[in-house]
DNA sequence: AATGAATGAGCGTTCATTCAT
DNA sequence: CATGAATGAACGCTCATTCAT
């Protein structure tokens, strides 16, 4: 016990000490070198508790994650209302992520476009942390708060890219300062609409996009040159 | 000019092949050296066009940027009706993202997280092509077919963010296979909102989140365990 | 007395493993890890009982030799004449690597070419077994069986020669499948000559080569042109 | 023409200075980094050159190995008689070897025991050099100046055998100083055999060993304990 | 304009060995 | 006696970039 702890917190000491660095430089321009400096151990050591340097990039997630969607399952259990409960998961990413910069740098600047992550142990807590999301969204229709012919995957889609938009926006540029200030308009919005119900002109019906009909294009070359 | 037109050529040239290189194996993996052997070129030579191997990639979006971007401005000419054009602008994303594959790719998985592309012509072009999307929303406000009390801002990161994870997700996934049937449904939802309007329940009246408020975790480790 | 028991027990378990190992891999490409693994024993315990690694191969043939070289002692006691003895050798050298194929590849693979090896007391055993040949040569002079004028140190090499050509050979492409059939023809070639006594045609009298007589050359490049 | 023949003398450079130190220090302990210093180049521009570390070692032996037997072959051409020849070849092997002492060093300390080496030109070479025993062989057997009997591929084996035991002591000992004052007496015992035909004592009829007959032991551990 | 040739700079990974416990 | 843990010390190999021609 007493070894396997030493070796956890080992372990932990090390992927403390990537993050920071992976977060900082990302995943090439990281070297394990400094990895092992800010974790005061040797680059050998490394390799005693990870295979690879990607392999230690995957082990980062795991962790944070985990809190993460814990803490959003205990909170979904005190809210009633398939929207409340939306908000509450909104608020939560838009918190988490705030709160661990460097989680969400890994996630997004790093993971999020790699292939081999997506068969990883850290991949797999993240996407059934994300059905939450799923379920809220069924639950909301099943209760007739939502509308009956929603798509509860597209539905995720708008909320989780809009999340990871304004996540990696306030990652790459720094603004707005606090996201937390976004998840109630955002989430207004996507649960509302945009549309004015109030005064609908008739003459601008919504129109459907024609699929798989070629986009007319006047003279390609034209306007740019 | 007929030189000018023949450097304009081998840089079309080399972009071209830079573009698939970059596509298929990501910055880091690309090696100048395949770029060079696809463009049958030398690999000095690429340096006679472009500074470094950063620079070739972030020349690469340019073109198709305006291509995509001036065919928007075209159509957009021709719509009536805010929701409208945002369908059109949604359609016109999709389907230039699934046309474009090595052009998706590029924007989706590599560029999107090197803050040093923020400064380039390259985003400076999408970016002006963004703020279409702006435009319409506010236009849609001015004229009441949207509602008075949007954020123009988010709106537009709603549905840019929306239609970046439905692309990174067919990038990473191959699903959907057709972008284009997501066009409707998400710009229904974005529209109109996920609420169902006929029957909203009152007790489950809509909560705000309270900002700056520490979250009340019971106890971190508690929820797994 | 028991704790030397065990201490033996030990060594010849390590030595046993390694020699395994050593065979299959080579010096270099074998680890100490693999080792230890099929030991069943930790790494550092191998420090234990032999100081370094090339200590560890250098211990590993002793035994083998040593049983090998008492096996041929006895042997040689019961047969009569040179030449049967010398059959004899060759039998058992070709019949002992042949069983034990570890030791074969150890010694013909991996030490017969270690400077370092000469000075060790594997190499001490394995030269004073050798020396038979010697003896058993220099008894075949004595007695008439051989002739006045032979080198033994000559001979010997050719025997050895010819037995380490032949082993090594089997143990880098797997032929002869059993090396004992070429006992009988090599002792036939190398006691009775390869010359035709029959019928020694005159005009081919045997030429002695010039020593210290540079070799003409006709123009380096010109055969192969 | 200019281009490769400067192409050729990098490698002629390279080469040079791989052999060296790899005759010097063995495989392992050879460094890219010795070789390049010594080659005056950058380790990078060896790369330009060859593949790898094991692939330049190979490209070692078959410049030295096509020079010498095409001169193997030239002097053939001159000589009559097989066993004249067969002096000629083991005198050759002997000289050369005796004047390539680095060539030695890497046929007989590093490659012999190379399984990759097996299926390299280098080695298609050399076994096409040693296939002129053979013949020489063949031809003494049809002419009647060797015994009908012989085995060719044995007589090869021991005559190669021979050389490379005493070739590959001279290298680990240095002695004899001199190679070449073997070839007389190593030729003579080969061919003449080390039987005394004089005086031939009938009770010591030469035995057949058997074969496939296990070697009874008297007790495995007695003598050694 | 085009490129063959050369290289500087760097990094992940391995493993024999040590030593405190 | 046994070993878990830690690491020092290397090294092969890659590649973007330069420059003389």
């Amino acid at each position: 016990m007493a070894v396997k702890k030493k070796t956890e917190a080992r372990k932990k000491q090390i992927i403390h000490a990537a993050a920071t660095v992976f977060a900082e430089k990302g995943f090439q321009d990281a070297t394990i070198s400094e990895i092992a400096k800010k974790a005061r151990i040797s680059e050998a050591s490394i390799y005693e508790y990870f295979t690879t340097k990607e392999g230690l990039l995957f082990s980062i997630p795991a962790a944070s994650a985990r809190e993460i969607f814990d803490l959003m399952e205990f909170h979904l259990k005190l809210i009633r209302g398939a929207a409340n409960k939306l908000r509450s998961i909104v608020f939560l990413f838009m918190h988490s992520y705030q709160q661990h910069t460097e989680f969400a740098a890994i996630i997004m600047l790093i993971l999020k476009h790699n292939k081999r992550f997506l068969e990883t142990e850290g991949h797999l807590i993240i996407r059934q942390g994300i059905r939450h999301i799923n379920k809220v969204v069924e639950e909301g229709i099943a209760s007739g708060e939502f509308r009956k012919d929603l798509n509860p995957y597209l539905v995720r889609s708008i909320i989780i890219g809009t999340i990871e938009h304004l996540v990696t926006n306030w990652l790459m540029t720094g603004r707005p300062e606090n996201l937390e200030e976004l998840v109630d308009p955002v989430v207004d919005c996507i649960v509302e609409g945009i549309q004015n119900r109030q005064d609908p002109p008739a003459h601008w019906s919504m129109q459907r996009m024609p699929v798989n009909v070629p986009v007319n294009v006047p003279d390609q070359g034209a306007p740019g040159a």
